[in-house]
DNA sequence: TTGAAAGCGCTACCAG
DNA sequence: CTGGTAGCGCTTTCAA
């Protein structure tokens, strides 16, 4: 059993608070007792105060939760959600706070759990799906906490993009080049969705947020020029990996026509799309285009919307850190930039 | 304030026990009294038991430190680290358990510190250069962990491959493909070492352990074939970034007889001397190889050692969730794999 | 400068 | 099945 500063305050023959000031405020103490406290307590192998302990004391504990909707794994395994977790540690490492990386169990009971029980002093929220369970949980907790979904709600800290409007600008272009027979590309686009082609009756049925305003923002641009929703073919993707984007794709060859153009929802999605297409022989006819300018798209060659992954981090573990005196300020919204590169081209002449 | 226990107790009119066990052993108290303890406290607005005080008194906390060497993001920058962290992620999710990812101060006080003050039940150390002090300090807390440093000592967990070993088949890959006259690039291979060509009297002196290792390992293979140490030339890049590799790897321009082939300590660094290579319009003539490969490896063409990324960290993370009865089943050497690509050939005839 | 007192909020033993 | 008791290990007034 490791000594406890009470051990050493005996041991040394003062009382635990100074003990405790020698670790904590070293100002409240001559310089030669202290060198005297700690000294015994290295020899006894006193660890120094226990971190837990010492939380509970101050009530606060120097680190900062980060929750994925998704599995944990998943935010490593996505390259737009390791440039946002870049960013945070950024953040987090010039506030000299620390990370903590809470896996939430898939049923909402196990996640609210998961959320109850994290020791930290506020929470950063990457894109969760079905978050309003999560931020209420928070809320309940009376941490503070900052999200990147589409939809903040008024006095909520958010920073995020204009997913819409984003996704418009891709759309605009395809259809500037002339593409009207499209298909959209999302993953999950409805709950236990089949990989492949899609009914879906209305874009507000599409439940996760970021999904819904990239797809709606694809058909407006697309409405704009007389094509309207159920003219697109819409694809979903098992998951937001390249092989669901290649294996979603796929089913392009069932059409008796197919598109001229498949827009994704995110780069690793356009990049399978891009990978069954080349396989097929015909990615030479048909555009594709991505959502996010990851560092793949580059040597791919996709055309893209680029957001600011870092940055994106970055700000929210800023505005988590530094509240922003006038509530209004704490909605940061990030621009985005159409990147256009060899994966979108007119439409061939057939 | 937010209610506490106590004041949920008082207003059931029952004792804290039972409230307690309300939340944590259901199994303890009828499921009706139960349902009105967890009502009342929904009400009071308890957000349910405080996790700092519920570590204290449990003496456990359901979160596993991960400390890499240099700056926290980095961990994030490095896709082998990406890796790592990835199988980390998988098993504390299996688990159950949170990730405490813990920045370290560039300064060793600082970053003892930074452990001492970790709420955590263990340790996962990725790589950490001066890793001594940061085991110590574990070691004293009294606190299982598990390394991947190339120099495990007798008795910790550790997981990890023979570096040497793998780096000597990538240089004996180029040694029988004729070269004599190489290059060997690493990050930061002496302390503050300027950017490009270094003089090293001995492999010995390079402090970085795998750094070290992996030299010492191209130089056996070169050792073997006649070419001595000092006749090896060596670069050293000021981060493990591609574009200080590719820095590094302009310095041979100052060279009367540039080298045939540069060995790199990692993938990214390789890839950042194949960028200046074909800037400079020379990598037709220049072998180049890497170490770990990352995903870019394979498009780049670039001839490597494979390493098992994920696998290195969910064996890692599983050593300390579940320690081997037999201490000697703590030490896992992981295979690697010499994985040949167009980036290395034949010398060219002059 | 130093120390005594008073908990931070919770859980687990053990007796009823 | 329930509740009393006894801390987990520390920090922080406040008074000496």
């Amino acid at each position: 059993m490791k000594p406890t500063l009470r051990a050493v305050a005996e041991a040394v023959g003062v009382s635990r608070s100074t003990v405790s000031n020698a670790y904590s405020r070293p100002d409240q103490l001559s310089a030669e007792l202290r060198r005297r406290i700690l000294d015994t307590a290295r020899q006894m192998g006193y660890p120094g105060p226990d971190p837990t302990a010492r939380s509970l004391r101050r009530g606060f504990v120097g680190a900062v939760g980060v929750l994925f909707t998704s599995r944990l794994s998943y935010a490593f395994t996505d390259p737009f959600a390791v440039r946002f977790l870049t960013g945070v540690a950024e953040a987090a490492e010039r506030h000299g706070s620390s990370l903590l990386l809470v896996p939430l169990p898939a049923e909402p009971a196990g996640a609210v759990k998961a959320v109850e029980n994290a020791a930290v002093d506020g929470f950063c929220v990457y894109c969760a799906g079905d978050e309003e369970g999560i931020l209420d949980t928070i809320r309940g907790r009376g941490l503070p906490f900052v999200t990147t979904s589409s939809r903040p709600r008024a006095g909520d800290r958010w920073v995020g993009i204009d997913e819409r409007a984003a996704a418009r600008s891709v759309a605009e272009h395809l259809a500037g080049l002339g593409h009207r027979r499209v298909a959209l590309l999302g993953d999950n686009v409805l709950p236990d969705a089949a990989t492949g082609l899609l009914r879906v009756a209305d874009v507000a049925d599409v439940p996760h947020p970021t999904t819904r305003e990239r797809l709606a923002g694809f058909a407006d641009a697309f409405a704009a020029v007389g094509v309207a929703w159920p003219e697109l073919a819409i694809l979903s993707a098992p998951g937001n990996t390249r092989a669901a984007g290649a294996a979603a794709v796929r089913a392009l060859d069932a059409l008796a026509e197919p598109p001229t153009a498949v827009l994704a929802c995110s780069d690793v999605l356009a990049l399978g799309a891009l990978d069954a297409l080349v396989a097929a022989g015909g990615h030479q006819a048909i555009s594709v285009t991505g959502f996010d300018d990851i560092a793949e798209a580059e040597s791919a060659g996709l055309t893209t919307v680029r957001q600011p992954g870092e940055e994106k981090g970055r700000s929210a573990a800023q505005l988590l850190f530094d509240p922003p005196a006038d509530a209004s300020a704490g909605q940061i919204l990030l621009p985005t930039t159409l990147i256009v590169r060899t994966s979108s081209g007119p439409v061939p002449r057939s």
